[in-house]
RNA sequence: GCCUCUGUAGCUCAGUUGGUAGAGCAGGGGACUGAAAAUCCCCGUGUCGUUGGUUCGAUUCCGACCGGAGGCA
């Protein structure tokens, strides 16, 4: 456990005050904001990814908001990429990054140093696989799978479409599997040492309070108007910026009957689920400091004790 | 006022030819390595409206009462 860190991290499910907290942290303590959001990334998708604003960045520089359109494939990989190259600039200018936004597996994989599985080069080979998941089921897929790497298809249910997929297409593309590559990139050492704040509500029914205020918020401020732009300008539905909560629900009601009160309705249920599963992510974390608001946030309290856990690691 | 239907899990409803009940959704927990705001897994005891009666035994049958819906006047 190092006396101090070189990054700082502030996570926390959807409108726990992640964005709030980063600012006034970087402030403190001349630091940048390095998003970790993986819809945040998009350009023209700012309302309903609660993308901050000029006013409320307060001079402080973000980086990692609108580095993608929303047509593009981003993934991972490429965050880690990008935000790895952000993070060593500030470093260099001898300031503090501040590692802010609810996506766990972006924020570990910036952190970890680990690497990623190649991508198979054919991009029909894994329309292929998806193909012949849909035509032979799970179990013959797992079967398949288990030929080339028992580990894997051991550890997959076959329900799990995606992953079964994904070692499939590790294995075909590259000659080794899957499970191999992540064993070897679990013994690199970390890319960065860091301090996580772990920001939460003590009641659940005080974050759904603010889900349901935040879902008011971007109605008010025009989510409508943002998804149609986005659907006149051609952006596919099935791309993933389009998969985002708040978006797919819209694009939805306004192809459909147009009741956008009722996908109003389905965004604040949608962002309660993912709220409860980036905890579940959150929770693996042994070493974070986690604060608990009550009903309403207490900042300048948050401030101290994120401060202090930072240079210390007390708690 | 009379008649018919209805009252079962937070919600919508199945069901038990009488042996105390189960789905979907909601909710809870977990996973997670190039789509991750995605994807996947696990978790269902509730005075079966109330109260009498019949019965060895009623949530199930019968009566009354109290809600709800519809119909006739």
């Amino acid at each position: 456990m190092p006396a101090d860190a070189e990054v700082l991290v502030v996570n926390g499910p959807t409108a726990s005050g992640k964005t709030a907290l980063a600012v006034e942290l970087a402030l403190r303590l001349d630091g940048e904001v390095v998003s970790a959001d993986s819809m945040q990334i998009y350009r023209r998708m700012d309302i309903g990814t609660a993308k901050p604003t000029e006013e409320e960045k307060k001079g402080v520089p973000h980086h990692m908001l609108d580095v993608a359109d929303p047509e593009e494939d981003f993934s991972v990989s490429r965050y880690v990429e990008l935000a790895s190259a952000c993070v060593d600039d500030i470093l260099a200018r001898g300031k503090l990054p501040i590692v802010a936004g609810g996506t766990g597996l972006y924020i570990d994989s910036l952190l970890s140093g680990r690497t990623f599985a190649t991508r198979a080069e054919d991009p029909a080979l894994r329309q292929r696989l998806e193909q012949q998941y849909r035509e032979q089921g799970g179990e013959a897929m797992l079967a398949e799978l288990a030929l080339h790497d028992p580990e894997s298809a051991a550890r997959l249910h076959p329900n799990d479409a995606k992953r079964i997929v994904r070692a499939l297409e590790v294995f075909l593309s590259t000659g080794r599997t899957i499970s191999e590559h992540n064993a070897w990139t679990k013994t690199l050492p970390p890319r960065y040492r860091a301090r996580t704040v772990t920001l939460a509500f003590r009641n659940r029914a005080d974050m759904w309070e603010r889900i349901d205020r935040r879902v008011d918020g971007m109605m008010e401020q025009g989510l409508v108007e943002e998804v149609r732009a986005l659907l006149e300008s051609g952006v596919p539905a099935r791309c993933t910026a389009m998969q985002a909560i708040g978006y797919k629900e819209m694009a939805a009601a306004l192809r459909g009957d147009g009741d956008v009160e009722r996908a109003a309705d389905e965004i604040r249920l949608r962002s309660r689920q993912y709220a409860k599963r980036q905890l579940s992510w959150f929770r693996r974390n042994p070493e974070a400091l986690w604060i608990l608001w009550e009903a309403d946030p207490d900042f300048s309290g948050a401030v101290l004790r994120s401060t202090d856990f930072y240079r210390n690691g007390a708690l």
